[in-house]
DNA sequence: TGTGGTACTGCGCAATACATAGTAGAGTCA
DNA sequence: TGACTCTACTATGTATTGCGCAGTACCACA
């Protein structure tokens, strides 16, 4: 077992979520693309894709959760800054509560930790 | 916004968790599909879908993350039960081990540096 | 005989993260 | 000048995987 396969997981688990991310990073300051990679992987989403951030900030942006705009660069290509529409920025507020109830219920089924009857082991279900 | 809406966000969100949320159920006892779906949408999966389950169990056998054995039942058709091996244990350690350092991950990316800072605000990061 | 609940399977679709390749501007260096 | 690198973005195709839907089969009950 390669000791990267967690970045791999990390793939799956990414699904759904990467909007959430984007808009996040995007909550804290508008950014170009391959800004928003940088920010992705600086906040620990090490092996975030450049192709998939690309992809939602398109994604995010034909849906009327991001504004657009140019800027020239002195230091390259000129960079299409994104920021968040009144939209996206309801957009993160309901993903992030869904992310919250979702994990919510993900954690109480992994914890073995149950939330209640300490003693008793529920009998034989048929 | 239809209330319907997280439902179909959590669709996204679970890829690559319902593979942990199954070895999470049956870690907890041995179970057949259809029960399975029934402990998960007890939990508060309540959307998932019989076919998800079915093929993550499958998958998972195939994997050789569990194991199986039928038992005839008076209330139906046969069931063919799933139970844990030592490598779906060690699976649902590690993937709760990667679910874990995802969602802190993620939650530092949605939650604003402080918790809340209500108006004294920190300097500008560019 | 028909209806409904239980239990499982297979096919095909849709969403989406990613690999890969390509375009293009600006700077460095031989 | 040409090759190379970094920056910045775009387009295309693929793999994974959750799900809709249809089908099979067993049993109970009216």
């Amino acid at each position: 077992m390669a000791p990267n396969e967690k970045s791999i997981d990390q793939s799956q688990l990414l699904k759904g979520v990467l909007d959430m991310a984007v808009l996040a990073v995007l909550a804290s300051g508008d950014g170009y693309g391959y800004d928003v990679v940088r920010r992705l992987r600086a906040a620990g989403l090490v092996d975030v894709a450049e192709a998939s951030v690309y992809g939602t900030l398109r994604r995010l942006f034909s849906d009327g959760a991001l504004n657009s705009y140019v800027m020239p660069s002195d230091e390259g290509p000129h960079r299409k800054y994104y920021g968040l529409t009144e939209s996206g920025r309801a957009h993160l507020a309901h993903l992030a509560s869904t992310w919250s109830d979702f994990t919510a219920t993900i954690d109480s089924l992994v914890t073995p930790n149950d939330v209640m009857t300490p003693n008793d082991k529920e009998q034989g279900n048929d």
